[in-house]
RNA sequence: GCCGCUGUGGCGGAAUUGGCAGACGCGCUGGACUCAAAAUCCAGUUCUCGCAAGGGAGUGUGGGUUCGACCCCCACCGGCGGCACCA
């Protein structure tokens, strides 16, 4: 009978619940594995088929490794705090949190339908108290080592979005938020701040020691953007008790420096201002505090400035040049200000340009009357480094520096302090406390976890502050003193359970630690961690700094995370586009998983390309998957649903050599996720074995224990025909023998001026002599060296003779 | 503009170390089975000339290194992703 998915996967799932089969357990006998998938926010709109993609992979290097003796964490959970339910339930008056729990029960029950081997004993979910009580402990540890503060700094406002809201750097993309697009603003607003900061160095440089790609590796190195350069201090003419210090990578061309530019809302511009240009410059700073950053990124390419009516004093020949403010130099990185070289920097070159200032050139080459010479050379008009190349001429210049206490070496980032506090009603509640006497203190260990109030329902404070500020009773409290306080209405971003929730994985249930440091001793590091590239940096910056935060305060034994790391490919919609309701190409695994089942989806989804590659689905591809499923199954089982005769105990060893090959590849390719190239080899012994009378018992189960990390419950079923054991689960995986695979003869290419004329069968191993001989007296090797007189002949013993001729 | 990745049949892709380009699958063509169709099984399928034997071309383009290049080097073109006044 034709194989019945639906019968056999509900058969197998039913009894890898009950049985309980993939539960994990320390083993300090077993080597562990730890395979996990970035865990999915449990969205309105259910599973899409680029979800089971990473987590087949996952799960089939799971299964893989339970077969080769490995004890494996596989866990699922739910990242589930995040905007869309709180915008559901304004919308709605429904509670963000029976929406969530809808949401989890709909993915799950489909996570489930594709026969994933998680350990379900080990779910966990951000949103649940005894979660985040510990993600609210982290943040107290933070702040007891002075890694969280408060501040009043320019934050993204976007005032319609959500009755107001303020964004991350990271979720603004072109002036406007990533989610919704609404405009954005920059004003000072009270924030919650870690400092991410003072991990920039670590954040790098502990890169070297990961297995990621090397693409995500460079995105994280220019987001945190480390450079170095100097420090140099400017007098300010007529102000002796101003200085202004300003930070460059090219402390080398310092005699080049004609003009500075302070940044609008540097401290020193009112300061040092002259009455002349007062109006001007308070009328340039009022313009550019009110224009957003989308305008400010749009008219970038047309640079503004003001002058201050002040000169700076070039601490290395005494020169006075004048300074300027201009909205191209940021406040918000270096120190907000910089000494201009128009000869050597575009963006400088362009400003002295459009304001007629002095452009004087101090590196050999190029020509600076038509545009910015950026590349090295000797220095000119440069007393001190003069002829030096540039490297030389930093250290020089440096040097002397330090030794007239003008500036120093110093070293700056692009990456800022984590904005970590979101006016939102749905987040982890920040444990903070602000009593009426000015003191902030945390809410005590032994409190927490500080509960979300429950709420009927959500209103916007209309305030720009949380949903949280308009329920009293939970804001406003009194200590055993009589002393008021109101509780921190903001509330932690999404990224705060995503920052640790892998160790969580590790003891999920435990109410005294985040885990026990026997399981996290055990089961650290993360082996193979697959996901989406678009977490490049976000999700992965902020937990591997949360990562090393608890290295230092002895709580994690590694110091990164994950040890390997892989994006897997979005997977297109037919047409090559990206799946979008709008486009209406979108595939739901639902439909796959009813038509075809599980198993096809799976296998479809491992072989239709490289793991990290983009493929468009393919419905003809699909359908093939289930072709060769339902083509191996008629290969073993007849008509009553048993094992077919030709399985047998009678090896006439036509089989032994594809065997050994195929167990040698799937090993191989499975375990560098390259699951195509597998399968295929899977497939070339289904051709062969088609071929052939007997089917040895030996080698079928052997194959079916190869094809059960991509297609479980078929594996089990066809496993259950052996009498073997109950499950394939723990079975042993094959291994092949290498005698096998080494053949006495060898087939060699003869080619004649590197173009293959002819193939020769010879003994293996055979010497360079007599091949170069045998290749000779080819008959057709013969025929092309008619009139030719043989140069050089090249021989490669196994490979290759190659014939030089003319 | 800068950084990273990438380019192979009609399509998805393979080629682990510089040594037979196109494994495997889809599609297509032919055959077997069938009254017929579907399904299945078998064979063929880079292009091109040729009845065939056999020949020629061929891994984005142009050059180079090499006995030999999808693979290494240089320049260019296209696609994807990231960053984008970061001094």
């Amino acid at each position: 009978m034709a194989y019945n998915h639906d019968v056999i996967e509900r058969k197998w799932q039913h009894y890898w619940k009950t049985h309980k089969t993939f539960k994990a357990d320390i083993d300090t006998t077993k080597p562990k594995y730890y395979a996990l998938d970035m865990f999915p926010y449990p969205s309105g709109q259910g599973l899409h088929v680029g979800h089971p993609e990473g987590y087949t992979a996952t799960d089939a290097i799971s299964r893989m490794r339970r077969m080769q003796g490995f004890n494996v964490l596989h866990p699922m959970g739910w990242d589930a705090f995040g905007l869309p339910a709180e915008q559901y339930a304004l919308k709605t008056g429904h509670n963000p949190k029976d929406f969530t729990a809808q949401n989890i029960k709909v993915f799950k029950h489909q996570i489930q339908s594709l026969g994933f081997s998680y350990d379900w004993d080990r779910e966990i979910n951000t949103t649940d108290p005894k979660f985040y009580k510990w993600t609210q402990w982290i943040f107290e540890q933070l702040y007891k080592k002075g890694l969280a503060y408060e501040d009043k700094i320019m934050v993204n406002w976007a005032p319609d979005f959500m009755g107001g809201t303020v964004v991350a750097n990271e979720e603004v993309v072109d002036g406007k938020t990533e989610r919704g697009g609404y405009p954005v603003y920059r004003v000072p607003m009270r924030q919650w701040v870690l400092r991410i900061t003072k991990y920039a160095d670590r954040l790098i440089d502990d890169l070297d020691d990961v297995d990621w790609p090397e693409s995500i590796k460079e995105q994280q190195r220019n987001w945190i953007g480390r450079s170095e350069g100097a420090s140099i201090f400017f007098d300010v003419d007529r102000h002796p008790d101003a200085k202004i210090e300003v930070f460059t990578t090219r402390p080398d061309t310092l005699y080049g420096a004609t003009y500075m530019v302070l940044a609008p809302e540097h401290d020193l511009v009112n300061q040092i201002t002259t009455p002349a240009q007062k109006t001007e410059v308070e009328a340039y700073q009022e313009e550019v505090s009110r224009r957003s950053d989308l305008e400010r990124t749009d008219l970038n390419k047309d640079k503004s400035g003001v002058f201050t009516g002040a000169y700076g004093i070039n601490p290395v020949n005494g020169k006075k040049i004048p300074i300027w403010i201009g909205d191209y130099v940021l406040a918000s990185y270096g120190t907000g200000a910089i000494m201009a070289v128009p000869a050597h920097d575009e963006r400088d070159w362009d400003f002295a340009t459009k304001f007629g200032l002095e452009i004087i050139p101090v590196i050999e080459g190029g020509d600076v009357t038509t545009a910015a010479f950026t590349e090295d050379g000797p220095h000119i008009n440069s007393d001190i480094v003069n002829g030096m190349d540039k490297k030389t001429a930093i250290h020089t210049m440096i040097d002397w520096l330090e030794e007239h206490h003008a500036g120093d070496k110093k070293v700056n980032y692009r990456l800022r302090d984590w904005i970590f506090s979101r006016q939102r009603y749905w987040g982890e509640p920040i444990p903070v406390i602000h009593w009426e006497d000015g003191e902030s203190t945390l809410v005590p260990e032994d409190e927490l976890p500080l509960r979300l109030p429950a709420s009927k329902q959500l209103e916007p404070s209309g305030t720009g502050e949380s949903p949280l500020a308009n329920i009293d009773d939970w804001v406003n409290v009194v200590d055993e003193n009589g002393r008021k306080g109101k509780r921190e209405t903001n509330t932690m971003p999404q990224w705060a359970g995503s920052s640790w929730y892998w160790l969580r994985y590790m003891d999920p249930h435990n109410d005294d630690a985040i885990a026990s440091s026997e399981a996290l001793n055990y089961w650290s590091p993360v082996d193979l961690y697959i996901g989406g590239a678009e977490h490049a940096v976000l999700h992965l910056l902020y937990a591997r700094f949360w990562h090393k935060f608890l290295y230092d305060i002895g709580v994690v034994p590694t110091k990164e995370p994950f040890q390997k790391l892989v994006n897997q490919g979005m997977i297109l919609g037919a047409n090559h586009e990206k799946m979008s309701k709008s486009k209406g190409n979108v595939v739901n695994p639902d439909d796959i998983v009813s038509q075809y089942g599980a198993d096809t989806l799976r296998l479809y989804e491992m072989f239709m390309g490289p793991l990290e590659d983009s493929v468009p689905w393919d419905e003809k591809g699909l359908h093939g998957s289930n072709k060769w499923i339902q083509r191996l199954w008629r290969l073993m089982i007849d008509d009553n649903n048993h094992l077919r005769d030709r399985v047998t105990t009678y090896n006439d060893g036509k089989l032994t050599k594809v065997y050994n090959q195929t167990v040698k590849k799937v090993t191989e390719d499975f375990s560098r996720l390259h699951f195509n190239t597998g399968i295929s080899q899977l497939m070339v012994f289904v051709n062969e074995a088609y071929k052939v009378d007997d089917l040895p018992v030996e080698y079928m189960e052997g194959f079916v224990k190869m094809i059960s990390p991509i297609m479980p419950h078929m594996a089990e079923e066809l496993w259950s025909q052996f009498n073997e054991s109950e499950t394939i689960a723990y079975q042993k995986w094959p291994t092949y023998d290498p005698a096998q695979l080494v053949e006495d003869e060898v087939e060699i290419v003869v080619q004649i001026n590197g173009k293959v004329k002819s193939h020769l069968k010879v003994a293996k191993d055979a010497a360079k002599d007599d091949l170069e001989k045998l290749a000779l007296a080819d008959e057709h090797v013969q025929k092309n060296l008619t009139d030719q007189t043989v140069r050089k002949v090249i021989v490669i013993p196994n490979k290759i003779v190659n014939i030089v001729a003319k």
